[in-house]
DNA sequence: TCAACAGTTTAGAATTATTCTAAATTGCAG
DNA sequence: CTGCAATTTAGAATAATTCTAAACTGTTGA
């Protein structure tokens, strides 16, 4: 009862990644800490990465890569496809839509159960609805 | 009243062009009418100019993408984003949403009047909505 | 009719995000 | 501890897209 918090967030990180059948390296552990210490975000593989050197956390650019879309695959993570040139992963794994203002590259959560869409028309024969992704654009005035 | 249809599509795209605001190139009256020819088409320019090629019609990669991001900005043309590696073109520029299926990277348009948003919360300050998009994953079961 | 010039096209180089390769390192089961 | 599969990584490779700068063309006004 009196480790150091540091310590503590590493058996955090080290729980969800083995809850998650990910083995706790140093990286995925570092990685996890700096996603997960405080509120949602979304942010691509660079923003991590450039999170991580800063914070003198040494691991590749790579392995940011390989380390999202392994949290992605674990459920740990989503991606959300707004901007063609980049993608976001987003630390909210819970069922919401997203803001996009196109001006500053930034998306704001919108809570999943604020939004509905209704009249969804039957899916293409042959497949089922897997999820369903609202973006509202919006603009500097 | 005589003339072939060849020359009337011409004159179609022709005058697209023209109220678009855009000068009626030899390659932008091509692309207008593979583009408009037949229903609404979602493609990504390397389909078009792979299509464009293929019917005999000269006209560079480079002019593609130019022509796609110009109708685009001139209204005749939807910029959709879906697949975080390539960029789709929608000739269809009324209010609609979207199914994707990842797994044949298809586009298939759900008419605007058939979907509803509800319960929008008031955009972030200092910005105005623009557009909201909603796509429908689907997956082959 | 046509010269002039802004707008357009284009080949090829460049850029950028992302993925791949293959060799070195490391976590962990035994 | 050892052995080995899983992981990491530097650097090369890939793929979509954009840029550059030189050649070409549509339009216009004399
Ligand atoms: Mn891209
Ligand atoms: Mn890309
Ligand atoms: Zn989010
Ligand atoms: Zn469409």
């Amino acid at each position: 009862m009196r480790r150091k918090l540091r310590e503590t967030a590493n058996e955090t990180a080290t729980m969800r990644l083995r809850h998650a059948g990910l083995r706790p390296t140093r990286q995925r552990n570092e990685l996890a800490k700096l996603l997960f210490r405080n509120g949602h975000r979304h942010l691509t593989a660079e923003m991590l990465h450039a999170e991580a050197v800063s914070e003198g956390v040494k691991v590749s650019l790579a392995t940011v890569y390989n380390t999202l879309h392994q949290f992605t695959q674990a459920g740990l993570l989503l991606q959300v496809v707004v901007d063609p040139t980049r993608s976001y992963f987003d630390t909210n794994t819970a069922d919401h839509q997203h803001f996009y203002c196109e001006d500053e590259s930034s998306l704001i959560d919108i809570p999943g159960p604020d939004i509905a869409v209704a009249g969804l028309p039957t899916p293409p024969p042959g497949t089922q609805i897997k999820r369903v992704d609202v973006v509202v654009h919006v603009r500097r005035h």
